[in-house]
DNA sequence: ATGTTCTTACTACACTCGTAGAACGACAGG
DNA sequence: CCTGTCGTTCTACGAGTGTAGTAAGAACAT
């Protein structure tokens, strides 16, 4: 059978949470399509990683679903099925519900008091909600 | 220089990253030291672990040193060696390097734009930043 | 054709986490 | 004194992660 070429039906990944590295990758398959040795060259610079541990990891990204794998040749061209708003949405989230009781003010309430942010930044974010548009963004 | 004054002989938590479950343990001893049954007990809620379990958490949580036992007979008392804030601070601080480059206006921005929060909490944190002290650099 | 090279697939190992059973030691009731 | 009981410590196992070597297949150069 083919292990690899998983027929993931509406595959959903609603809960996405990735690690230091896998963020690593994911962020070079943000910027477009790329097989493996290409992930591996842009990671070439920050980490030192053998290739085939760059295709291990794109291999368990693309069993979990978050990646997508079209084989042109031998080669495998991996791209995200998950973007990365929905990604740091998740994992912002995440950290919410863990870290905050689940209460979204608290973790500005943190970034705001405890100097997490630069002085100058809560300028722009001040600005940033200032200018923010009563536009109905509501979530349900 | 030595930014962390440790007393702590040889043990130096300072990238304390926790995951939910040992974030749940925290939480019962923020509240105060307390021993495994009672860690267990307040978990019973929540989630029903064997105490066992809980057991083991904490021991391995006082391995890596962000708790510490007391022994009182053949009971052990746990108490945190990290605040709670120390360990926001750290997971956040992560989140930040991770997910947004080490931007943590990003993180604000996305906390903003994503609608991640309620809208009406956005006024308190608005509030939050127009009444900021212009230098207050709050860390006792 | 034949070996070299590239690329993927499989396998592996050390480690952490969630989870918990089993073993062991101390203490109390009979 | 003997035996439960309770709490700790040990051991375990499946899953995920970081890391990578090895094997297998195809393409390419000579």
């Amino acid at each position: 059978m083919s292990p690899q070429s998983e027929d993931i039906p509406g595959d959903s990944p609603d809960g996405v949470a990735l690690s230091e590295l896998q963020l690593d990758v994911m962020r070079v398959l943000w910027r477009g399509e790329a097989s493996v040795a290409e992930v591996a060259a842009a990671l070439a610079k920050s980490r030192g990683l053998a290739h085939t541990t760059v295709a291990t990891v794109l291999t368990r990204l693309g069993r979990r679903g978050v990646v997508a794998a079209r084989r042109d040749g031998r080669q495998l061209y991996y791209s995200p099925t998950v973007s990365e708003s929905q990604v740091r949405r998740s994992m912002v989230g995440d950290l919410i519900q863990n870290l905050f009781k689940g209460d979204p003010q608290a973790l500005l309430a943190h970034l705001v008091s405890e100097s997490e942010v630069a002085p100058g930044d809560l300028d722009k974010v001040q600005a940033l909600l200032a200018e923010r548009p009563a536009k109905g963004r509501g979530r349900p």
